[in-house]
DNA sequence: TAAATTACTTGCAACTTGCAAGTAATTTTA
DNA sequence: TAAAATTACTTGCAAGTTGCAAGTAATTTA
């Protein structure tokens, strides 16, 4: 006899599979919040991800379903990455951890207003944030 | 002329380099959600740790302030790891992760009510867990 | 048509992880 | 009270992953 119950694995552990690495979460900033799209845009992120990094990343980032690669019909060299609704869905993640980092990191800043904005209208907020990308994107 | 502004690095940044491994919100969730306090406890999570791993880790998160290790005074070869403020506080951040893969992973399960109430009254949620968490380390 | 740009891939050294075995300080058991 | 068990680790090494430098294929620009 199966058991009725079949959804067993923790959470932490599935959100650890998809982003629980050292650069996916960067790149979905950068993607979701600072509106990059091309993978030129992020090889210059701070951080300085390794070109070979990012692109195993991505590939894996796209086939968690976290971004689609889209071709630049104007310019075959381009490729876009796109960002589904199970990325813009980790907004809320970025930032309770972005709220948690300011708390606890003098050396660390987010923009005040956003954090203002997140504390007073979290799902205003959330929603405009998803709408901005999306739209960038189309 | 130094700049006015030192705060400036990236909030996400910080939080990765805490406990952005494969391991640290693991351990992180057993100690605050599943009530464990001993080396002995974490080893028998069912993502099977490795000692050296668990070990090392556990020097980096009270490095980072997130535990604090404490003898037994009744029993010298037990310690206790208890959380601190700053690891409580990541509680928000678990729960975010947590509603994100339920609802994108069929495979993933986090408890019902936990989840209800995350969405109804986040804030006396996390108030309570907190709490517990506290309650069950003094 | 040669140079530049874009999005990668390849090769290799250095670092990190995972597994198995071992250890020191206690506490329990026979 | 001596031997066995328990607890919290450490050590050694093989296997996997990351980071750096260089190279490449397909376009587009000068």
């Amino acid at each position: 006899m199966p058991s009725s119950k079949l959804n067993n694995k923790c959470p932490i552990d599935y959100a650890l599979e998809v982003f629980g690495d050292r650069w996916t979460l960067l790149v979905l900033r950068d993607l979701m919040l600072s509106g990059k799209r091309h993978y030129r845009e992020l090889m210059t992120s701070k951080e300085g991800i390794a070109t070979n990094i990012l692109a195993s990343r991505l590939q894996k980032m796209e086939t968690d379903g976290l971004i689609i690669r889209k071709q630049n019909s104007e310019d075959k060299r381009q490729i876009f990455y796109e960002l589904t609704e199970k990325a813009l869905d980790l907004i809320p993640v970025l930032l309770e951890i972005s709220r948690w980092s300011v708390i606890y990191d003098k050396d660390t800043a987010a923009p005040p207003e956003l954090m203002r904005r997140f504390n007073e209208e979290p799902q205003q907020l959330i929603a405009e944030l998803k709408d901005a990308a999306r739209t960038r994107q189309t």
